[in-house]
RNA sequence: GGAGGUGUCGCAUAGUGGCCUAGUGCGCCCGCCUGCUAAGCGGGUUGAGGGUAAUCCCCUCUCGCGGGUUCAAAUCCCGCUACCUCCGCCA
């Protein structure tokens, strides 16, 4: 949600962000109305609410004295004014409402420094690491699923027969090589100042839609009907809502988590897309990093996460480049998006491996977080950033750390986590 | 899943239809007093929304949440929710 202030006093600015994103500004002129009747009709039943409270003492006074005459009459009037208040508090209740409904569709206010347009005009920042030359070392590179096969990393037969498509089972060398992915990235998030958890991944329809995930990205999640729950798509969702209906001191901030928790996404829209391997799934593990701090705070926050996704990639050896993210495929929330997307050799591509966004306020204005500071009490700022995503950093260790013998090599800072194994060799 | 009990200001509690503009104690903040600290004295201390550009001021809402009864609800009725106790079930 966003400050109505800023819509009220500078709307272009509003309207400007909408467009950048490829979305109607004429939203912002349909908030503005909306919120011009709920204020007048909030005036009419304040004045209607305050006469009926005045009269009411009247009443309870007239009651003990033998003025009988004059405590009918006022009777008299009272009930008829309990039926306008009703009316007025009711006319209030459904302005309320509607100005609500239009104002959670609007998207938060692109940053001005994010490209516009949709999700092919990103801007390319920076490369890191060096791409290897295949055809120099003499051999044919291997895709995941092939080399994941070779291993026993997973399978996927067996995850289509159990659950459908885009499931899979992590076994052997691959359930271990999450374990030790997950364990490696906790431990160096502790030791940045994040606090570990393990959220529920299964929330209440709150905590969605005050992260943001039930407006354009609704179609992606899995909601269970018969209970009213939906089951994350990440665990920025449990980490937003956990402060949510709280006033932090300024002074405890930033406060910052580390989250290992399930993943789950109906990948609406996809047919057809990356449906070989474990690319692109319905269900995966994830660390993910979340931070609460003030707004002024959040844009240095912001970088500092993207440093930790990209540290966290180079002591995995793999090369990648990051882009800014176009206005057009922000999440809702989102005001700016930072990608770090690894090199995958068999698709000569970069893919996604890592993501980061400064939410601003958007998110805690939903959800009520806000801290108290000598100036008063205000939003605060949320920011999450992948920490590690499981399948697809598997897919770009095996491709990128292939041998010409169809092992693996294990990244020296993973080895520690794989009793020492330097490399994973195929098992039959 | 079943039965019973409890939810009032940061904490503890008072409040059984109008005198509640929710009292009191503790804690906290500001001031006075004071070699220092404590005590004592005085004042302040939920959050949201509206009038406003506004931290002053005025108003409305807020006693777990949502409805209802009533001229009038912290108080009466209904539903929900959280917690506590017991029973059942389960990893």
């Amino acid at each position: 949600m966003i400050d109505l202030r800023i819509l009220r006093h500078d709307p272009e600015k509003a309207r400007e962000a909408q467009r950048r994103r490829g979305t109607a500004p004429e939203l912002i002129d349909e908030i503005l109305s909306a919120d011009e009747a709920r204020r007048s009709a909030i005036a009419g039943y304040e004045r209607l609410r305050a006469e009926q409270k005045t009269l009411g003492k009247q009443v309870a006074q007239a009651s003990g004295a033998d003025q009988t005459d004059n405590k009918a009459e006022l009777l008299e009037r009272s009930k008829a004014l309990s039926v306008e208040v009703k009316r007025a508090d009711t006319a209030q209740a459904e302005a309320e409402t509607r100005f609500q409904d239009t104002m959670l569709q609007l998207p938060n206010l692109a940053s001005p420094e994010a490209p516009a347009g949709g999700e092919d005009d990103y801007v390319v920042l920076e490369h890191v690491g060096e791409t290897r030359d295949f055809a120099a070392e003499g051999f044919q590179p291997l895709d995941h699923l092939e080399l994941g096969k070779r291993l026993g990393a997973f399978d996927i037969e067996r995850g289509v027969k159990v659950s459908g498509a885009r499931f899979y089972y992590l076994t052997g060398v691959g359930a271990m090589l999450e374990l030790a992915l997950v364990q490696m990235a906790m431990e160096r998030a502790q030791e940045s100042g994040f606090t570990p958890m393990i959220p529920p991944a299964l929330v209440k329809p709150h905590a969605m839609a005050g992260t943001g995930f039930l407006g354009q990205a609704a179609s992606d999640v899995y909601h269970l009907r018969d209970d009213d729950f939906y089951l994350v798509g990440t665990s920025e969702v449990p980490l937003a809502a956990y402060h949510s209906d709280e006033i932090l001191d300024v002074q405890t901030l930033p406060r910052r988590y580390a989250a290992f928790s399930p993943c789950y996404r109906k990948e609406a829209g996809s047919y057809g897309k990356d449906t070989r391997g474990i690319f692109r799934v319905h269900w995966f593990d994830k660390v993910e990093l979340f931070t609460y701090t003030t707004v002024e705070e959040s844009y240095a926050e912001h970088q500092r996460l993207l440093l930790w996704e990209k540290d966290w990639l180079v002591s995995l050896e793999l090369p990648f480049r990051v882009i800014d993210t176009a206005a057009g495929d922000l999440g809702m929330s989102a005001v700016r998006k930072f990608d770090c997307e690894a090199w995958i050799p068999t698709q000569g591509k970069y893919r996604e491996l890592t993501s980061t966004s400064n939410c601003t306020e958007f998110q805690a204005r939903r959800l009520g977080v806000r801290g108290r500071s000598e100036d008063g009490i205000k939003p605060l700022a949320t920011l999450n950033g992948t920490a590690c995503a499981i399948p697809r950093t598997i897919v770009a260790l095996l491709e990128n750390h292939q041998q010409a013998d169809g092992s693996v090599q294990v990244p020296k800072v993973l080895r520690p986590y794989l009793q020492g194994r330097e490399t994973l060799a195929p098992i039959a």
